[in-house]
Formats: structure tokens, C-alpha cells, sequence
DNA sequence: TTTATATTTCGCCACTTGACGAAATGAAGG
DNA sequence: CCTTCATTTCGTCAAGTGGCGAAATATAAA
């Protein structure tokens, strides 16, 4: 019960929405989601573990970056079904597009240094 | 997306995922979600108004009662989806278990006169 | 119409949440 | 080892949420 309320939790907020929506895209670092979404790196790395604690999402060390993506692993019943479900939904959700078509062109070597 | 977080929030409360679930027995009244809850009437009656803003639920007037029950309709794209994982989901849980047995002890003649 | 009672609305309070910037951490490269 | 820089953690603040009791509303019955 408990963890069902967490990982609805994690989904009751439009900015992790969002967030989870531009991995269906691709995997991303931490700067370039906050380039995206005009947030501080440390509202989106709150955000991002949020995220990760309920395993919608995965990180991997690539160098000194940290690379986040969806979790499409099968071991969570919760996200195994949820995550399916949201990428079928918000296809013409206007921000989401625009988000996405961001994901195309941001470039960590760009993003990261500030 | 408004609509999509403010349907996920809806499921982000012990107590609302609780009502749920009893509901998926029968339909309640407010006086009987309470006895069961142990919360104020107010409280359950803002948790049900929620529910019913996204759908969850529909209520019907039956005498001075309300009649509150799951909404199995299929004309939201959300609730026709997460209303059948919800009853899937914690089919272990203890005090989901407990709820639903005592769905079936609670009669509102007793349960309303206090 | 008056009374009883089921439900909703309102105002209040404690707690949680999402935001930020600053400081701490950790890995890469000089 | 020391510097750089991506990320995380911490402290703080404003806004949102869930709880309550009291007052308002609505229906049934007397």
C-alpha cells in the first residue's frame, strides 16, 4: 500500500511528468533535463531520485555524468504496467512536444558547463 | 496533462486508495466509509469529492443518503484504465482485508445515527 | 412547519512538498 | 595531488494537503 502511494506520488507532479515523458525520447543528464525544464540542478536531481526510488527510472555512471532512463525492466508490477499506460498518453499535450523537440537538440557539452 | 497529475494525485492517499478498494465490494454512504475510516465526516466527504472530480466515483442521491460507487463507465481514458490495475493491485494488503470485511458487516441505519 | 439526520462547506492548524542557493561529494584529467 | 565540473545533500521558505469541528444545506419524517 505504501509503495503504491509513493509511486502514484511520483506521478502527481507535472515536472516529473514531464521528466518521464522526454526519456521516452532518450536517456538524459541531469543538465540537460534542467536546460529543458528551467529548473535548479538540485529541484531536478530531487526529482530524478524520486523517480528512481520508485523505479520508474534507471542511472547509469558514464563518466562524470549520470545517465537516467526509463526502467523497462519487467520486476515492478506497479511500472511495468504504469509506464506503458503514460506513453500512450499526453500525445498532443503542446509543453510535452515541446520538450521532446528540445531532447533532440540539447547537447550535454553544451548544457553541462555553467 | 492538468487533468493526468490531478488524476494520479486522486490516488496519492492511504485513505483514498482505501475507499477505493471498498468500493470495488459495494457501494457505501459517507456514514459508513467513516465507521470504517475512523475519520470525521467532513474529512471522508472531501476525499469522495475528490475522487469524483476525476471520475473515480459517481455518487447518487437515494433518500437522504448519497450512494457513492465506482465508476465503470468507460468515458475516461484514465479512470478506465487505472480503476481495473487498482483491483489487481494489494490483494495482500491487511488492512485493505480488513476494510473490506467489515464492507460487509457496516449497515447505515446503524452506522448513520450519531 | 418543525425536527432529525446525512452530507457539504468553511476556517483553522500541523505537516508535506517543491522550489531555490550554498555547501558537500565524486569522478576525470592535468 | 589538485582542479574542474556534474551531481547530490542540506537548510530554508512559500504553497499545498489532510485532518478536525462548527456551521450551513438538504432531505425525510413527525
Amino acid at each position: 500500500m505504501r509503495n503504491l502511494v509513493k509511486t502514484f506520488k511520483a506521478l502527481s507532479d507535472p515536472n516529473r511528468i514531464r521528466i518521464l515523458k522526454m526519456l521516452e525520447v532518450r536517456p538524459l543528464c541531469v543538465c540537460e533535463i534542467r536546460d529543458i525544464l528551467q529548473l535548479a540542478n538540485s529541484t531536478v536531481s530531487k526529482h530524478l531520485s524520486l523517480l528512481r526510488d520508485v523505479e520508474f527510472i534507471l542511472d547509469e555512471k558514464d563518466g562524470k555524468w549520470v545517465n537516467f532512463r526509463l526502467n523497462d525492466e519487467q520486476y515492478n508490477q506497479y511500472v511495468s504496467k504504469l509506464l506503458p499506460l503514460l506513453a500512450e498518453w499526453l500525445p498532443d499535450d503542446a509543453a510535452i512536444k515541446r520538450d521532446r523537440e528540445k531532447v533532440n537538440q540539447v547537447d550535454r557539452y553544451i548544457s553541462c558547463v555553467s
